[in-house]
Order: C-alpha cells, then structure tokens, then sequence
DNA sequence: TGCTTTTCTGCATGTTTGTGCCCCCTTGTT
DNA sequence: AACAAGGGGGCACAAACATGCAGAAAAGCA
C-alpha cells in the first residue's frame, strides 16, 4: 500500500472514529508502528490532525455528540445533502443509514416533511425528534459502536419484513470497478440487504472518495439509482456513465 | 482511553454539574483518584478549572447550550443514581429503558464495567459509546418521540427472545396501593412485559412522585425488587413497606 | 530494459510519558 | 484536639516515542 494512500484511509478513519490509537492502526493496517507515528507526526504537522500520546484525535468535536451537531456542519456535505432533497417527497418511506453525511441531511429536511423513516441508527432516529408528521421505526440489532448503527442477525431478520421507496445509503468507498465497499463485513452486508428491499437507492460522496476500496464490498455502483457528489473529476465522472449511473443531479 | 479524552470529559462533565468530586470521577472514568488529581491539576493550571480540594468547580457560566442537557441535571436524580449503582455489578444483563433518570444513571456507569445492556431507547444507547466493555443490544420499534423509546409489537415481541438480570425502570408515577402507571397505553404494555422477562427489577424515584398515578398501569409495587428514592415522608414509607418493598438502599 | 538516486519502511537503541502505588504531610470535620 | 479524607512528591514499571541505520521499494533516467 502506497503512503499516500495509507494516510488517506487514516483520515478517513478519523472522520469515523474521532479517535485513533496507534497500536490499533498498526495492525488495521498491516504496517508498523514506527510508520503509523511517522505518518500522524506528517498529518499533525500538515494540520489535519491532532497528535497526542499513543495515538491521534479528529480535529473538531466528535459526532456522536448531538449537543454539538451543529458543528459537524460541512460546506461540501450541505451541499449534497441540498441536491438530495429534491429526490425526498411526501408520503415516501425512506430507509437511512448512518454517517455523518446522512445525519447532515436529516437535519436539512424540513420540519413538515410527511411520511415514514426506517433507520437503523440512534443517532438518525434522534434527529426526527421535531419532524411530528414522520413516524419513525428504528431496526433494532447489536450496536456497532464505531459508526452506531444497528447490525448482525436481528438487524437483518427485521429488514425482511420491511420495503422502502428509497434508500438513503451512507456510502465510506466507492469505485467505478469495484462498488461500494465499507471496512466491517458486517455493516457490508446489511446495507446489501437494505439496498434489496428499497425501489430506489441513493449515494451522497464527496468528489475524493469517489475512487476508494476498502475491506467488504456492498454491491456493484449500478445498484444506485442516484449518486450525488460535486466537482468530479471529468474521467472519473466517464466511467460511472459507462455503467449507467447519472452523477449530480 | 486516552489522556486528552480523558481530560475533555472531565470539561464536559464539570460543564453538566458544575462541581465534580475526585472520588467520584475516579470510579466514573475508571482510573485511579491519582490521575484523576493530576487531571486536574493540569486542566486547572491551564485555566480551564477551578480546583478546590476533593474536587473542582467550573469557571464562569455554562456554555450556552440548547441541549437537553442542562435539563438533564439535578442534584437529587445524581444522588438516586449513586445509590443505584450498588446493584449494578459486571457481567450482568441489564435492560434500561428510557427517562432521563436512567439517562442520569448511565452516565454514572464505570467507563470499565462489562455486560450487556439490553435497552428500547436511543439516547441511553448512545449513553454507552465509551463503554468498551459493554455490549448494547437495541430493540427496535416505532420511536415514541416523546419519551424517546421504541414501542409497539415488534418491540413487544423481540422482547420475548429476551431475558435480564435487572431491569432498571424509569418510573414516571407511582403509588403505593395502584402501583406503577405512565401517560401511555402503549408504553405500560412494553413496561409490563420487561418487568415479566427480569430477575429482578430496580426502580428509581424522587419523592415528590411517590404518591402520584396516570392513566395507564404498568404492574403493583411489589413487582419492584429495589425503590430508590429520598427524604422519604414516613407516613408514606411505611406504606411501602407494608408492601413488602425496600426503601432506599 | 537496466541502472542510479531517492524515498520509504522496519528494527534496535535509548529516552520520555503516563499511570498506579506508597509514604507522609495538609486540610477539613466533628 | 483527634481523626479521616484529600493531596504532594517520589518511585517503578510499562507503554509510547525519537533517532539512526540498513535494506527494500519506488521513482527517475538513459
């Protein structure tokens, strides 16, 4: 794995986790020690992260923290959580995930919005405390922490009883050639199931994850029906229309 | 956990209770009274607190917080939440469903305490983010915005797969000869059947709602192992243990 | 392709930091 | 005044760190 890349997927990381230890991305990433310290001391220097003993804290305040949602705020995710409203109407049944660029979007749905909310994420079925004409049916499961949603076996028996007009898919990687892909086979396979049993699926991406792998693939890109990003690269862009998949808007 | 996470939720915490015991910090955040000490006294030294002895105070005014936090806090629901803690041991099920004196009480937990929490709500889900040890098992359902807990069928019916060793119950109102009740139907049905699947079952209480009823009954007083409660009225004491029941640790 | 130069990585070394424990002094309470 | 709880400072140990070095990998160039 190329340094560069490496570093990528430790900002990545951070995005998700808010905190990383050292030792811990030793082994996630199969490198030693001595170049995950080396690689935080460049990041911090560089400014994108912070450095502390044993390992290295996301800049800003961490997510989960709901008091302080309103500084997860993020130009470009406010951006696409805009264009993605024009694919939400009333009366849908819509199906979310978690991430931060989902819980971006929640918050930009306006309060009257009608219609029915499946989520597997505490954090999502929260936000809808003020939307009084959204029922809300949270899936239950075991909480993975790291990005707190709901998975494993309970998780997936419970979305064999639901459909959805629309799924809203937090998305970590995607590639033209190899899908979307996230780093827990079993998140994997829960969004591989919420993507069956939705008629439509839509992404949101930031233009630079929109050529990342990681560990567990979720499905092909051509299992989206939208896939909302900005400023893409123009060869890029091509081979997402090779498969059939309009970007933007 | 590292030092420096450490160290912001201490500001956090002083921000939510605006004095804070060593002692009690110690066990909360599961490192020794020693460090805690030296966390303190590196935080006081840069200003951010004030450092008195056996604990410290905030400086100036709260953050201005909108958050639900402030409210959150009360002095007498700290109290009930420590003397609660007794019952909690490692390695047990526990099964907490909402209120914000089980949110209280969460936040009490040891950093280190291993089990698994079995919970309907998602506020106190997400009250277990730095539990390393603890699995949280989440029983979906339809949100009841209200009260920020899961209710309905499929709640009533996962909780059938279900068994606890305790079960802390937000008591809502109580007295001492129609038992327990709450404002909604749906939430006394789900209320019952937890009370049916737990060895035991712990009830937290402030004084001022020991003799109050709502419309709709969850089960009598004496399906109560433990009511924790204070500054008890002996007149009505004495009608609780007339019932068999426990005041007070 | 083959060669050189540069960058990158892992290991070994000695150093620093963080934490818990202990002893003994200080503070607050009764 | 007596006594318990809290606190300062030193010690010890483990984990994390910086540094130098040598071999490997990548990049540049002919």
């Amino acid at each position: 794995m190329l340094k560069q890349e490496r570093q990528q997927k430790i900002i990545d990381i951070l995005n998700d986790e808010h905190k990383i230890i050292a030792s811990d991305l030793s082994k996630r990433l199969s490198v030693s020690e001595d170049t995950i310290r080396r690689d935080l001391k460049e990041l911090d220097s560089q400014g994108i992260i912070k450095r502390v003993h044993s390992g290295a804290l996301r800049k800003g305040p961490p997510v989960q923290d709901f008091s302080t949602r309103k500084e997860i705020y993020n130009e470009t995710k406010l951006n696409l959580a805009n264009k993605a409203l024009n694919y939400i109407k009333d009366e849908m049944v819509l199906l979310i995930d978690g991430g931060t660029t989902n819980l971006q979007l929640v918050h930009q749905l306006p309060l009257s919005l009608k219609g029915t909310v499946i989520t597997n994420s505490p954090p999502i079925a929260m936000a809808f405390s003020n939307h009084t004409d959204i029922e809300v049916i949270m899936i239950g499961g075991t909480l993975f922490k790291q990005s707190m949603v709901n998975l494993g076996i309970h998780t997936y028996e419970t979305l064999n009883e639901m459909r959805a007009d629309l799924y809203i898919m937090g998305i970590y990687n995607i590639d033209p050639e190899n899908g979307i892909s996230v780093p827990s086979s079993s998140e994997a396979l829960i969004k591989r199931k919420m993507t069956s049993i939705s008629n439509e699926v839509l992404g949101m991406v930031t233009n630079d994850k929109l050529d990342t792998i990681s560990n567990h693939i979720v499905c092909p890109t051509d299992h989206l029906t939208y896939l909302i990003t900005e400023n893409v690269n123009p060869d890029i862009k091509r081979l997402y229309e090779k498969q059939g998949i309009a970007i933007n808007d």
